[in-house]
DNA sequence: GCAAGTGTATTAAAAGTCTTAGTACACTTA
DNA sequence: TAAGTGTACTAAGACTTTTAATACACTTGC
């Protein structure tokens, strides 16, 4: 389900939370999808209960899980995370466009960018 | 001419470089302008020197400045470091585009709002 | 040559973060 | 009741960041 990178310097928790919420919102992982308990995954990866109890976390801070003591983690409904997730893009596109501009890149070029990009297959979770 | 803010969980020689990067960007730092030596400027932001000569190493790294020892560090030349960085800035661009894209932003929102930023003001250093 | 200023290198220690380890508790299900 | 679940806490080790102190080589100006 998920691979760690050691070469990764990041922590490992938010390693792991970054992967989970790729599959989620690929839709990999449906909404209401039970995800794997804190030990099993901490078995399963060969880490401490502790890292992985810290990525559902985060995970629930940003909207894309819910937890139920006694039960488990589930994927939240995608209408939850949608809009903010779109939020969040938006504004990272925003400084993105604006960095290129204030390097030289011409209004052409980055529109040029934008219809590749969109011309592009939309690849599910085969990129890594 | 630099200002160090605390609450910012990055190591200070990172935030150090990244606003030297920015005043030579926006060329509020011109070439071959000489830098404050790394023991004025630690004593200038109240840090140790070597947090200092580690911004300094990064910036010569990443091309923004180069080195005379025994006289000091001056900025290069911009010819040397803006192909490099409208690489980087498209980069980064491709990859706001996609997840842009990934998460539901429409094709035509998305050249909206790059002609948006487009007729925006640059803003020389007025942003932070 | 000499002194002052420069970059550079090294070692040590303090502080903080990340991760592991072990334990404990409350809850749900069967 | 037993097994599985999330949660909480403390302690220790590893690592990074930062400070501190010192030393050396170079350049400039006297």
């Amino acid at each position: 389900m998920i691979v760690i990178d050691y070469r990764d310097k990041r922590p490992l928790y938010e390693q792991v939370a970054e992967k989970i919420a790729h599959l989620i919102i690929c839709g990999v992982l449906e909404s209401n999808a039970k995800l794997p308990s804190v030990r099993s995954l901490a078995m399963d990866l060969s880490v401490n209960p502790n890292t992985i109890q810290r990525a559902y976390a985060q995970l629930e801070q940003d909207g894309y899980i819910y937890t139920v003591v006694g039960r488990g983690n589930y994927v939240t409904d995608s209408q939850e995370w949608k809009s903010g997730r779109l939020q969040e893009v938006s504004d990272e596109l925003r400084a993105a466009l604006r960095n290129a501009r204030d390097a030289g890149l011409s209004r052409e070029e980055a529109l040029n960018l934008a219809n590749e990009i969109y011309q592009e297959k939309k690849e599910g979770s085969a990129n890594d």
